[in-house]
DNA sequence: TCAACATTCAATAACTCTATTGAATGATGA
DNA sequence: TCATCATTCAATAGAGTTATTGAATGTTGA
């Protein structure tokens, strides 16, 4: 990464800050880096793993992330956990999806195809959940993996990642509706969890965006690990 | 500009667009013909003029924001006229740069060594400076270009651009508090007008931010060329 | 002190982006 | 139809970015 060089123009100087920070959004490992990092702070091993990419390589992109501003980074024995630096970058990755939503038609097109055909029905929003589980109406499930679960879920929520769904339908109550969420808003965890759930006779839907969005909004959040019910 | 690849994987399809749309954004010449935009729609010629590129360069440039969908372009006659493709792009604008304030050192110390330096009282608030506006208060001055000024201005204020500042100072009326406004939070024009001003004994004071952010407020805007009280 | 391990660093080849040049396109008005 | 003008295109050299490799760093627990 270049470091902008200092010049005698401040504008300038300030717009080649403004453009390292915008270079270091601007690469699919790097956002799909922020995607996790969104769930919780994460060592790099784990963030490689996520993320497809080799070890060496997901340090270069997170240093370059953290050279920006963008993610923190902070040793813990022998592991570097990273984080976002800020709730500020999730609002700036929001803003991203909402430009490249409005303004890119293969974006659109790729939604469509692959996100609206999973799921017709509006999902649900933040404020309509709480509502629906202060009446004791719904079951709020969480389909992610359960290290992200234990770093941060809807409080009273039952994990069982998408993996494991088919074999643990049991532990389902089928008499009150489902309501799934992931990752965030191009998560299709909870697409797929709720075309499950529907073939299987549930009523299922989807919460809005996840788990990320959900703290934004300064909901509360409840850590640890599940209970498995065998 | 690379088109992201189609793949069989829609969230990897989709962070490539996403990237390619930070891509666009993550050039300091793009970010300053943004900041042109931001102002108004605009000519090849006079963007390339304003932002110090050849035209060739900033047709490239302006080319490459299009087809991020970050701006839009329209001929008319010879010319064809470049804009801002929605809002949300200036909103994006607003979210890159309180990451870069916030987060990277550097930022922190241009804006206070070079903006700071030249204001230390708070600038006025919008809402503040309608009030003030509505009761006769104050003089609200633009000292942008005169073409900027005519795309759109505060209701009611005068244009006196920067350069002519010294030689107009008769036309301010010094029984009150002028309020100086520019292109936005990183043009010095407004720092430097009320610097000039309060030597000659003004009381002059900034509004915050500039004239694409009191759009972007949905406050009222007048368009038209300036009436030179000679 | 040592081996084990997570992460970073350095070097490098393949690839991508930028600015510049001069030619091409397409609209205008004579 | 032609010359003029604003913009874009095509080619290209120079600069920057990425993924990969293998070595280096720094922490842990024996």
């Amino acid at each position: 990464m270049t470091q902008p060089k200092s010049s005698p123009n401040p504008k300038a100087e300030l717009f080649a800050q403004f453009a390292a920070v915008a270079k270091a959004i601007a690469h699919p490992h790097r956002l799909a880096l922020l995607e996790q990092l969104a769930q919780g702070e994460r060592s790099v091993e784990v963030l490689a793993d996520r993320t497809q990419l080799s070890i060496a390589n997901a340090s270069q992109h997170l240093q370059q992330m953290r050279r920006a501003g963008l993610v923190a980074a902070q040793r813990s024995g022998k592991f570097i956990h990273y984080r976002l630096a800020d709730d500020a970058v999730l609002a700036l990755l929001t803003q991203l999806r909402r430009i490249a939503e409005r303004n890119v038609a293969e974006v659109d097109r790729v939604v469509r195809s692959y996100f609206h055909a999973r799921d017709s029905l509006e999902p649900v929003s933040r404020a309509d959940l709480m509502k629906r589980v202060r009446a004791g109406l719904v079951v709020v499930l969480d389909v992610r993996p359960a290290d992200e679960f234990a770093l941060g879920h809807v409080p009273g929520a039952l994990n069982i990642p998408l993996s494991d769904l088919k074999r643990r339908l049991r532990e389902l109550d089928s008499s009150k509706e489902v309501v799934a969420y992931c990752r965030g808003p191009y998560c299709v965890m909870s697409y797929e969890a709720v075309a499950a759930l529907r073939k299987r006779g549930f009523r299922a839907s989807r919460l809005e965006d996840g788990m990320p969005e959900w703290r934004a909004a300064g909901l509360s959040v409840e850590t640890g690990a599940p209970e498995r019910s065998g």
